[in-house]
RNA sequence: GGUCGAUUAGCUCAGUUGGUUUAGAGCGUUGCAUUGACAUUGCAGAGGUCACUGGUUCGAGCCCAGUAUCGACCA
C-alpha cells in the first residue's frame, strides 16, 4: 500500500511535464467552438505575487472546465513591456556596472534592455507554471516584440490619419526623477504634511499695504504672474483690478478675482503661478496670463528663478524661505495635511509641468466603450462594477490621454518633424516619401527628417493585447477564430487603465481588421464577460505589496501547500470583487510575514483527504457477493447526490461563483463521499463486491473530474489510480460528465436517517456511551415511520452500521431506560444502560415543547391574517400550513415523552 | 468636497429576482473519541436583536429613506 500521506511537489512535476509533454495546452483553430482567454500580461519585471495567483488560478478553472467540456480552450499567455519600471531597471543595473544611460545611443541602450529581459524577464512565466496555469505557452508573447511593436506603430498611424491623435503643449504630471509624463493614474496620491507660508505682496502703489497669500511653494514665486481671491471677500474688495509686486522678483502682477478660490482656506488669497499647478494653469488660460517656466526637467531651478539657479526644487524652497524671512515678506509658518502625488514608479513628488505630448483624444472612444457595457454587450461580474466604470467614462470625467512617455524602452512615436511640418508614418522612408510629396521644392534627405524622441505609454501597448496576439494587425486568420474571446479576468483597480482601453480598441480596430460582415455576427468587443477579482489584502486590511512587505512569498506557499492547497485555499475566500483578507500571519517578533496559511493548510488537507479515500477504496478484495442492501441504498443516495452536484458545479461556474463552486465540491467530496458513504459500503471482512466497487470508482472518477479545474494536480493523479489508462487518456481531457435526472425522494430519505444517526451520536455524547457500544432503537409506529423504514430498502441496515445499534424496531411501547428523541414528528427511544434522569429530561422536553409554540403562535397569526391568505402565491400559504401541521404534530409527540 | 461600496457568529466571509420549520460556511472555541483510509482524523456542542431609526409590503438580512461607523476610488 502506498504512503499515507499525499506528497504535492513528485506529483505535480510529474503531472505538468507530462501535461506539457502531451502538447495539451495547445491550441489550433478547428472546428470546434473556441474558448479562449488572453492573460492580463504581468509587467516582464514582475515576480509572483498573491494578486497572480488569484488571478491566475481563476483563469486556470475557467479554461479547464472549457477544456472538459469539449470546446477549444485557448489560454494565452505574454508579459508586457512595463516602459517605465523595465528602464528603471536597466538603468540601474548599467550604473552598477559603471555605465551611464547617458553615455549611451539610444540602439545601443536597447541592445542592454533586451539582454536584461532575456536574463530576467518572464520569470514570472515560469512561476505561473508551479501554480499550474495551463496556458498555451508556444503562444508566449511580448508588447515589444517585433510583431507587436508593428501593430502598436500601425495602431499610432491608424489614428493620427483619423486625426484622433494631437501633439499639444499641455499641463501633465512630469516625474523628475524618471524625467517622464505620467497619466493621471500612475500618480498615486498620499496625505502627507506639509507647510503652508503666509507671504506678504506689497500693493503696488502704496508704501505698506500688504496682501498676504497662502502658499506651499515658495520657490515657485518667481513664476507668479497673478494674485488671485475670491470676488465676494470684503477683505479684498478694495483691491479689485489693482497690483501688487512679487517679492524677489519685484515684478507687478495684477489681482483677479475668481470664485475658484476658497475664502476660508489660509488667507483667502492665491499665487497663481501657471506653469507650475493645475488649477493656476486653468486660471492662467481663463484670465490670458502670462505663463513663467522656472524648472529643469530634472527638477531643478532654471534661470528664471533668479535666485538659486540650478538648485533642486527641495533645497531651493528652503533657501527661498530664509530669503523671504531674511526680507520679512514671511509672516508665518503652519503645518497641514494635504494631498501629495508621487509617481507610481519612482515615487519622486509629480511636478505639474507644461509639455509638448502626443494626446489620443478620448471622447469618443469613450462613449463607445460606456455604451457597450451599458448595453450589455459585456457583462461584468459583478455586476455592480459597471458604476465605477461609469464614472471613470462619463462625459464630464474623460480627459484625452496623453501617450507619450520620455523614455527608449517602448515603441518610438513615428512622427517625423521637419521645421513646423511633422509627418507620421509607419517607417522613416515613408515619412521622406510623405515630406517630399508636400515639400518638393525642399529637396529633402533622410538626414533633415527628426524622429520624435519619445515612447509611447505601455498601455498604447496593451490596450490592443486581445487582437495583437492573435496577430490580427498582421493577417485575420487567427483573429476571426479566437475574437471576441470569452471571458477576461482582472483586479477592479485597472477597470480604466486597461479593461476601458481594451474594449475602446476593440470597437475602434475589429471591424477595420475582420470585416463588417464579421463585427456584425460576432461583435466588435475584445471579450463578452471581465470577471473582477478582488484585491488580496493582509491582516490590516492594506493591499498586498513587494513594498510593503506585507505579502508572503507565493513560491514557499506554494512549497509549503502545493499548487492545489494555494489554488483551494486562495479560491475559498474569494468571491468576485470582493476584497480577500488572506490570512498569512506576521511574526510578532521579527514583524515579518510568515509564509503559511491556514486556508492553504485546507486545501493540503483536502488533497490529503481524497488520497487517503483512494487508498481505503483500492484496499478492498473485490469479490462475487451480492452487493448488500446498506450498500445499494447508499450507492442510489449517492449516485443522486452526485448529479445534483454536477448540475450545481456546472450552474455556479456558469454564474461565475467559483468560490461557492469549490465550497459545494468540499463538501460532497469530503461530507458526503467519504464520511457517509464510504463508511456505509466499508465491509466488515475487506471483501466489496464488484458491482459496487466498480460503481464507486465510477463515482470517484467523475468526482475527479469536476474537481479537476480547481484542483488539477491531485485530480490527475488520483484519476489515473482509479483505473487502468491507455495512452493519451487522461483527466485534463476526459469529459465533464454530464448531470443526469436523479430520485430526488432519496436524498430526503436519507437525510432523516442521517438525522437519525447523529442525534443517536449526540446523545452517546452527552451520556458518555461509548461508540462501540452497540444500542437499541425504537422508532414510534406511524405511516412516516413504516415507510421510512419499512419500504425503504436498507434503511435498517444502514442504521445498525451507522449508529452501531443492535436493534432498530417499530413500536407502540414506551420502552424503559430510554432516551427520547424526535424523528420527523415521530417519537424515536435510544435505549440505555443506566437509569435516566426523567426530571431532567422532562425540563429539556418542556423547554423545546415551548419554543415550538413560540412559533406556531407567529404561523397562526400569519394565517388568521386575510390579506396573507388572499395576497400570498399559493404555495406559500401551503407551506405554512404544512409548518403550523408539522410543529402541531411535533408538540404532541413531546408531550407525550414527558 | 464628489462618487461608489460595506456593516450578518470571536475572526474572515456567503446569503443568487423579498416567502423553505431554528439565517449558513471555514477558521477559532468546548467536550468526547486513538492503532482499522486519513490526528493533515472522526463525532457532537456552544456561539447571531443580520449597525441603528423609520418606511414600503400580507411578509424584509434582502427593497426605499435617513443616521452612525468603516473602506475604496476620484478631486
Amino acid at each position: 500500500m502506498s504512503a499515507k500521506t499525499y506528497s504535492a511537489k513528485d506529483v505535480e512535476s510529474k503531472w505538468y511535464a507530462h501535461w506539457m509533454e502531451k502538447n495539451y495546452f495547445h491550441s489550433e483553430p478547428d472546428e470546434r467552438e473556441p474558448y479562449t482567454i488572453i492573460i492580463p500580461p504581468p509587467n516582464v519585471t514582475g515576480v509572483l505575487h498573491m494578486g497572480h495567483m488569484l488571478n491566475n488560478t481563476i483563469q486556470d478553472i475557467l479554461i479547464r472546465k472549457a477544456r472538459l467540456d469539449g470546446k477549444n480552450a485557448c489560454w494565452v499567455p505574454g508579459t508586457d513591456h512595463a516602459s517605465i519600471a523595465t528602464e528603471a531597471k536597466v538603468v540601474k543595473k548599467l550604473r552598477e556596472q559603471g555605465i551611464k544611460k547617458s553615455d549611451l545611443s539610444r540602439d545601443e541602450f536597447m541592445t542592454h534592455a533586451f539582454a536584461w529581459k532575456e536574463e530576467y524577464g518572464g520569470i514570472i512565466l515560469k512561476q505561473l507554471q508551479e501554480l499550474g496555469a495551463s496556458c498555451d505557452w508556444e503562444r508566449t508573447r511580448f508588447t515589444m516584440e517585433p510583431e507587436l511593436y508593428k501593430a502598436v506603430i500601425k495602431v499610432f498611424v491608424n489614428l493620427h490619419k483619423k486625426g484622433k491623435l494631437y501633439r499639444g503643449l499641455r499641463m501633465t504630471n512630469w516625474d523628475p526623477a524618471a524625467q517622464t509624463v505620467l497619466s493621471n493614474e500612475e500618480v498615486i496620491h498620499t496625505e502627507e504634511n506639509k507647510n503652508l507660508y503666509h507671504v506678504r505682496y506689497k500693493v503696488a502703489g502704496t508704501e505698506d499695504e500688504y496682501i498676504v497669500i497662502a502658499t506651499s511653494r515658495p520657490e515657485t514665486i518667481p513664476a507668479d504672474t497673478a494674485l488671485a481671491v475670491h470676488p465676494d471677500d470684503e477683505r479684498y474688495k478694495k483691491y479689485h483690478g489693482r497690483k501688487v509686486i512679487v517679492p524677489i522678483a519685484n515684478r507687478e502682477i495684477p489681482i483677479i478675482a475668481d470664485d475658484y478660490v476658497a475664502m476660508d482656506f489660509g488667507t483667502g488669497a492665491l499665487k497663481i503661478t501657471p506653469a507650475h499647478d493645475m488649477n493656476d494653469n486653468a486660471l492662467g488660460e481663463k484670465y490670458g496670463l502670462e505663463v513663467i517656466d522656472l524648472l529643469n526637467p530634472d527638477g531643478t531651478l532654471n534661470e528664471n528663478a533668479i535666485e538659486f539657479v540650478g538648485m533642486d526644487r527641495d533645497e531651493a524652497r528652503v533657501e527661498f524661505v530664509k530669503l523671504l524671512k531674511k526680507t520679512g515678506d514671511l509672516l508665518e509658518t503652519k503645518q497641514y495635511r494635504t494631498s501629495v502625488g508621487r509617481s507610481e514608479r519612482t515615487n519622486a513628488v509629480i511636478e505639474p509641468r507644461l509639455t509638448m505630448q502626443w494626446f489620443l483624444k478620448m471622447d469618443e472612444l469613450a462613449a463607445t466603450a460606456l455604451n457597450a457595457v451599458e448595453s450589455g454587450d459585456i457583462t461584468f461580474h459583478p455586476a455592480s462594477m459597471i458604476n465605477m466604470y461609469r464614472s471613470w467614462l462619463k462625459e464630464e470625467n474623460v480627459r484625452d490621454w496623453p501617450i507619450s512617455r520620455q523614455l527608449w524602452w517602448g515603441q518610438r512615436i513615428p512622427a517625423y518633424y521637419y521645421k513646423d511640418e511633422i509627418f507620421v508614418a509607419e517607417t522613416a522612408e515613408e515619412a521622406l516619401a510623405e515630406a517630399r510629396r508636400k515639400l518638393p521644392a525642399e529637396n529633402l534627405t533622410m538626414d533633415d527628417l527628426q524622429q520624435d524622441e519619445d515612447v509611447l505609454d505601455t498601455w498604447f501597448s496593451s490596450w490592443l493585447w486581445p487582437m495583437s496576439v492573435f496577430d490580427g494587425w498582421k493577417d485575420s486568420k487567427e483573429l476571426e477564430y479566437y475574437y471576441p474571446t470569452n471571458d477576461l479576468v482582472t483586479g477592479w483597480d485597472i477597470i480604466f487603465f486597461w479593461v476601458a482601453r481594451m474594449i475602446m480598441a476593440g470597437y475602434e480596430f475589429s471591424e477595420e481588421l475582420l470585416g463588417e460582415a464579421f463585427a456584425k455576427e460576432k461583435g466588435k468587443m475584445p471579450f463578452r464577460n471581465v470577471y473582477f477579482t478582488g484585491m488580496v489584502r493582509d491582516e490590516k486590511r492594506r493591499k498586498m505589496s513587494k513594498s510593503l512587505g506585507n505579502s508572503p512569498d507565493a513560491l514557499e506557499l506554494l512549497k509549503n501547500y502545493g499548487a492545489d492547497g494555494v489554488r483551494f485555499g486562495m479560491m475559498r475566500s474569494a468571491a468576485a470583487g470582493n476584497d480577500i483578507v488572506f490570512d498569512a500571519p506576521i511574526d510578532q517578533k521579527t514583524g515579518k510575514v510568515l509564509n503559511e496559511s491556514e486556508l492553504c493548510n485546507q486545501g493540503k488537507k483536502f488533497c490529503n483527504k481524497i488520497f487517503n479515500a483512494n487508498r481505503l477504496i483500492q484496499s478492498f478484495e473485490q469479490s462475487d457477493k451480492a452487493p448488500d442492501p446498506v450498500t445499494i441504498l447508499a450507492g442510489k443516495w449517492l449516485d443522486a447526490k452526485l448529479n445534483h452536484t454536477v448540475a450545481e458545479t456546472d450552474r455556479l461556474l456558469g454564474e461565475y461563483r467559483i468560490s461557492e463552486a469549490l465550497s459545494l465540491l468540499y463538501n460532497f467530496i469530503w461530507g458526503d463521499f467519504c464520511s457517509w458513504y464510504l463508511e456505509a459500503i466499508k465491509p466488515a471482512d475487506g471483501k466489496l463486491s464488484k458491482e459496487t466497487y466498480d460503481f464507486t470508482i465510477s463515482a470517484f472518477e467523475r468526482m475527479m473530474i469536476i474537481l479537476h479545474p480547481f484542483m488539477p494536480f491531485i485530480t490527475e493523479e488520483v484519476w489515473h489510480e482509479l483505473r487502468e489508462r491507455g495512452e493519451g487518456e487522461d483527466c485534463i481531457v476526459s469529459r465533464w460528465p454530464e448531470a443526469s435526472a436523479y430520485d430526488a425522494e432519496i436524498v430526503k430519505t436519507f437525510s432523516v436517517l442521517q438525522d437519525i444517526v447523529s442525534s443517536t451520536r449526540d446523545i452517546r455524547n452527552q451520556r458518555k456511551v461509548s461508540h462501540r457500544d452497540a444500542l437499541q432503537l425504537f422508532i414510534q409506529r406511524s405511516d412516516a415511520s413504516e415507510a421510512l423504514l419499512g419500504a425503504t430498502a436498507g434503511a435498517k441496515e444502514f442504521l445498525m452500521k451507522s449508529g452501531v445499534l443492535s436493534t432498530v424496531e417499530l413500536t407502540g411501547d414506551t420502552p424503559a431506560n430510554a432516551l427520547p428523541f424526535l424523528v420527523g414528528n415521530d417519537k424515536a427511544y435510544l435505549v440505555l444502560n443506566e437509569t435516566i434522569d426523567r426530571a431532567a429530561e422532562a425540563e429539556k422536553i418542556n423547554a423545546e415543547i415551548a419554543r415550538l409554540e413560540g412559533q406556531v403562535k407567529g404561523v397562526e397569526k400569519k394565517l388568521a391574517n386575510e390579506r396573507f391568505v388572499a395576497n400570498a402565491p399559493e404555495a406559500v400559504v401551503a407551506l405554512e400550513r404544512k409548518k403550523l401541521a408539522d410543529w402541531t404534530a411535533k408538540i404532541e409527540s413531546l408531550r407525550a415523552m414527558v
